[in-house]
DNA sequence: CGTACCATTTGAACACGTTCAAAAACGGAG
DNA sequence: CTCCGTTTTTGAACGTGTTCAAATGGTACG
């Protein structure tokens, strides 16, 4: 009973994580779905519309499994990690496909983008998800939400890094993570102490996040 | 007596600002350039190595314009402001081409992504550059290397940024770039104040950077 | 001039993502 | 069961980037 949609995004995401994303073929996946091209592209409008669907999935992964590790965590240090870290270990697998995300990410014109409309709301859970790991701060909400923003943003080029490290197991990344979580934990009680540089800071990322 | 390499560059550059790199076609290039496909093969590996190309031009441009504008800054934020502007003014007219060079930043096997092997040169060049906006900074010279590479990696950013600004001449990045320009010129010389904090980014940074 | 050799150019052919008219399968109404 | 409209599936065909065997052009040497 397992739906032609449902077959078609499993086999494509074999043959993804196994050749990589340019190296299999539409022709490939409906093969390997039992099916004809054209049957793919009635449940998915183009390839890397797939890699949106798993995109999708990914982020419930995400979401599920760092909520996990917020319930027990009790510094921001450590709740900053539970949702960096899980959203790696969800990625592991994964990081010939998460290329494929970032092709569009160039084109303005391509909803497609990590910056694009067709992903505005697995990016709004996302940016969500960072926040929850500030609760323990205290920040008034639109400060919040820039932060939480700036974490995601972190999180990107943290990803792109993480997709061309090829140090085992990517422990360069998990190493660059914790260092830089390090790093934003014993800055952020300084409170007071930077609270102009962090004022300049937020009104460039509200200025800035008025482009999309 | 100009070469057929550089028929197939100027017809290629032609179609590409015109109608975007992807709605030209390497037939449309080559009719433009009045010759076979084959022919603009023979010169170019692939239509992309046509975009590095034009990749090279464009870091000279900026590092003769840039150098122009650095001779008559006094200020560190000056120089900053002439190097980051600069650039903006040389793809100021080719947007379109620059999302072409972001297309492989997720693909660590391709060598033509802004971080890969065919680019490494250029990217020398341009970090080099970011490098003489601080010679009124008294770094050491590992220091100053890291510094430089840190002010390339946020360029990449606001390029990002800027390809994807929609507004009229693209005034939210120059204002972008001046407020984040300001904010840098404004920590700089808190000196010894912020020297744990920058020995910490530093190191991060240093540990990065040994991935490429 | 003729011949051998290399550089250049040609255009048909290939593999790919994608489209679409037609065929098949389905499901409710009579 | 038959009919008819809708949903789903098929596979040939299109436009694209790219390849490559063959044709062409040029140059040096006898």
């Amino acid at each position: 009973m397992t739906g032609t949609r449902e077959r078609v995004l499993a086999a494509a995401l074999k043959l993804f994580r196994r050749r990589g994303f340019d190296r299999a073929t539409m022709r490939d996946v409906a093969e390997e779905a039992g099916m004809a091209v054209g049957a793919a592209y009635y449940y998915f409008a183009s390839k890397e519309a797939i890699v949106l669907a798993y995109y999708d999935e990914q982020q419930s992964q995400h979401a599920r499994l760092a909520r996990a590790k917020l319930a027990d965590a009790t510094t921001t240090r450590d709740r900053l990690g539970a949702v960096f870290h899980t959203k790696l270990d969800v990625l592991a697998r994964d990081r010939k496909l998460l290329g494929a995300l970032f092709r569009s990410v160039g084109d303005p014109s391509d909803p497609t983008g990590p910056f694009g409309a067709a992903t505005r709301e697995v990016r709004g859970s996302s940016i969500a998800l960072f926040g929850e790991a500030l609760v323990g701060e205290p920040l008034d909400r639109e400060t919040r939400e820039l932060a939480a923003a700036a974490l995601w943003a972190l999180h990107m080029a943290l990803l792109l890094f993480f997709l061309h490290d090829a140090s085992p197991r990517q422990n360069k990344t998990r190493r660059l993570v914790d260092g830089t979580l390090d790093l934003i934990a014993e800055v952020l009680p300084l409170g007071q102490a930077i609270a102009p540089i962090a004022a300049r800071v937020a009104a460039l990322l509200h200025e800035a996040g008025t482009l999309g």
